[in-house]
DNA sequence: CTGCGGTCCTGAAGGC
DNA sequence: TGCCTTCAGGACCGCA
């Protein structure tokens, strides 16, 4: 679920939430969520958090790093005193919002009682253990080496459908299916169009409308839809989803009131949603 | 190279 | 009330 804007909302907070503290054990209640020996990592501090593309990774004083991808439903949450000792005790769980829930699944302890939380509710998501950032290859979508000539490249080069190509974490990397959504209906681009047919003034027109999009999705802390898998680290929500286009508005009229209707397509079996009328 | 469908999982929502 | 289908913000793999 979490696109760049919702995990790099989520890496400030905890970056001000953990770093520069202790881990003192990391319980990890679903084994295959966690890849790497955790019992290294005790008594390791955290010097930083960083993000390339989805992958968040924290970062720690023996220069290895955690990197964590929360998929479709993974939160990440943090509770300034939760002794280890209370997580057993508060189980079963009901609420699915607040932590720790029954779909927590790795804890990490720190030693001033602290603890940060990984909830999962669909187990798709992962924390890595190794000596470098586990994330995408391609330039992350605000990095300053994301340049209009880098981005001109790489649809020029494609064939594939321009939704697909700017979701393709190999080409460029952050983008999903809402901000791929709201960013071709703000340059009045149709998503099924070939990569390649894009002439160059509505190439510009993209690259700008995706820095708007993730820039307002920046500044609403991410979007937190209707089945609340995306919340912050202290368990309230994002308000990105009040301002949303055209993303899960079927069936709506155009909000450019150009008296077209909001459709639904199904693109690599993702869900395109695009105005008739004024996106070509 | 492309596109497609299945896969990892769980739960909510809607149709009948 | 209950059963069944569809849907979900990601990404990988195998196949044609």
């Amino acid at each position: 679920m979490p696109e760049l804007p919702e995990v790099e909302t989520i890496r400030q907070i905890i970056s001000k939430d953990i770093v520069n503290k202790v881990i003192d054990k990391v319980e990890i209640l679903e084994k295959k969520q966690f890849i790497g020996n955790p019992k290294i990592l005790k008594d390791k501090k955290i010097v930083d958090v960083q993000r390339k593309g989805k992958v968040m990774a924290i970062k720690l004083d023996n220069n290895l790093f955690i990197s964590i991808h929360l998929k479709l439903t993974g939160q990440l949450l943090f509770s300034k005193n939760f002794p280890q000792s209370e997580f057993k005790t508060q189980i079963p769980f009901t609420q699915t919002n607040k932590m720790p829930s029954k779909t927590t699944r790795i804890i990490i302890h720190f030693k001033d009682n602290s603890a940060l939380f990984f909830n999962d509710m669909r187990k798709f998501g992962w924390m890595k253990l190794t000596d470098k950032i586990e994330g995408p290859k391609a330039i992350d979508v605000l990095d300053k080496d994301f340049t209009f000539d880098y981005f001109e490249a790489k649809i020029k080069s494609s064939g594939k459908p321009i939704k697909i190509l700017l979701m393709d974490q190999d080409k460029m990397a952050g983008i999903g299916n809402i901000y791929a959504n709201e960013a071709l209906f703000l340059s009045r681009i149709d998503p099924r169009r070939k990569s390649k047919s894009l002439n160059s003034v509505e190439i510009k027109n993209l690259y700008d409308s995706i820095k708007k999009t993730i820039d307002k999705g920046l500044k609403y802390q991410g979007s937190s839809g209707r089945d609340e898998a995306y919340i912050l680290p202290n368990g309230e929500r994002g308000g990105y989803q009040k301002h949303f286009l055209v993303y899960q508005r079927e069936g709506e009229k155009c909000p450019n009131n150009c008296k077209g209707k909001i459709e639904r397509v199904k693109q690599a079996g993702r869900s395109s949603f695009y105005c008739v009328t004024c996106q070509k």
